[in-house]
RNA sequence: GCCGCGGUAGCUCAUGUAGUAGAGCGCAGCUCUGAAAAAGCUGAGGUAGCCAGUGCAAGUCUGGCCCGCGGCA
């Protein structure tokens, strides 16, 4: 029976922020016939476009595009949400025979992906959170010991956000179920990492063209769109800081500086997952990579 | 030149009455069960500007010197 899931085969690039991963998989798309799957937790949303470096339609080149602008920013996404449709996705393409590439730089929503986590059936229940969410940690890590002391045991007892879904969920189910995975797709990672100086040069390079390109206005709309601004705050990074600009707590020349750093630290919390991946095939060169490709397809690709 | 204020971790600064120093940020590493570009954790960094004095004991008191900032002339 797994046997035949095995055939399912998925390529999957991945790698920090601002390392090339947009313009290597459509080059081996085109190459390969494959259609591409982002993997972006912010590339989901509708008009989070030039801060994301969400892909255009001219530099597409007529590769089909997955799982871009699927959600609103204004209501809550989540990884389940992703997986399903990921899913969706990736099983369409290779319906079509068409090889499919999971591309992206968010390694929660990768990893979801690649490793098929069975998440609990419940989805997050704003009522509960916003009643526990008023409690200290303390008091939530109490809760959580009564309802499933398992759970309490290994869970980051400073950690609110997480305390608050592992309550949610003890209350329901009794307790927290393990993490189930099942594994939907033969998966082959390729990873594209740089030097740490011009991972950095690259970063800063990239974000100063946002800002040519109106990353600034792009904010102001989704406020005017209705969002407010804690909710952008909490796109993260440089979305945080340009809000907070644009609200006049920092200056144009601090935000650029703090959007930076943001981007340079995100860069090294992803590695801290890949680096521990020793699926993962780090790759030298374009090349390379076709040669993987080629080597894990089925025979007559 | 005079008066005032200051010189403590890479940076910004805390450290009543003297008892060998802390925070935030940065840096390094990490965690990861429906917010994940989120949320959280751990760690490494200081002979307290320099020299002398008083004290059992000085970042903390006294004197001198050096450096920075503000004011007066």
């Amino acid at each position: 029976m797994s046997k035949k899931i095995s055939f399912k085969k998925l390529i999957v690039i991945l790698g920090p922020t601002a390392s090339g991963k947009t313009a290597l998989s459509i080059k081996l798309a085109q190459k390969l016939e494959g259609e591409i799957v982002s993997a972006d937790s912010r590339q989901v949303y509708q008009g989070m476009n030039i801060g994301t470096a969400k892909i255009i339609k001219k530099e597409m080149g007529r590769i089909p595009h997955y799982l871009l602008d699927v959600a609103s920013p204004k209501r809550r996404f989540s990884v389940a949400q992703y997986q399903k449709l990921a899913f969706g996705a990736i099983n369409g393409i290779l319906a079509k025979n068409k090889i499919p590439f999971l591309v992206g730089g968010s390694p929660f929503y990768i990893y979801a992906v690649v490793e098929g986590w069975v998440f609990p059936q419940l989805k997050a229940d704003q009522k509960l959170r916003k009643i526990l969410e008023k409690k200290s940690v303390k008091e939530l890590f109490n809760i959580l010991k009564k309802l499933d002391p398992k759970r309490a045991a290994q869970i980051e007892r400073e950690n609110k956000r997480r305390l608050v879904r592992a309550i949610e969920i003890a209350k329901i189910l009794g307790k927290v179920p393990l993490l189930k995975k099942s594994p939907q797709f033969d998966c082959l990672l390729i990873g594209i990492r740089k030097p740490k100086g011009e991972l950095k040069e690259l970063i800063k390079k990239r974000f100063l063209k946002w800002l040519k390109r109106g990353f600034i206005e792009e904010v102001r709309k989704l406020k005017k769109s209705g969002l407010s601004w804690k909710k952008i705050e909490e796109f993260g990074l440089h979305y945080r800081c340009v809000a907070q600009y644009l609200q006049g707590k920092m200056k144009y020349n601090e935000m650029i500086e703090k959007s930076l750093k943001e981007l340079e630290n995100f860069s090294k919390r992803q590695m801290t997952w890949f680096k521990k991946d020793k699926r993962i095939n780090w790759l030298k060169n374009q090349r390379e990579a076709e040669k993987l490709i080629r080597e894990f397809l089925p025979t007559g690709r």
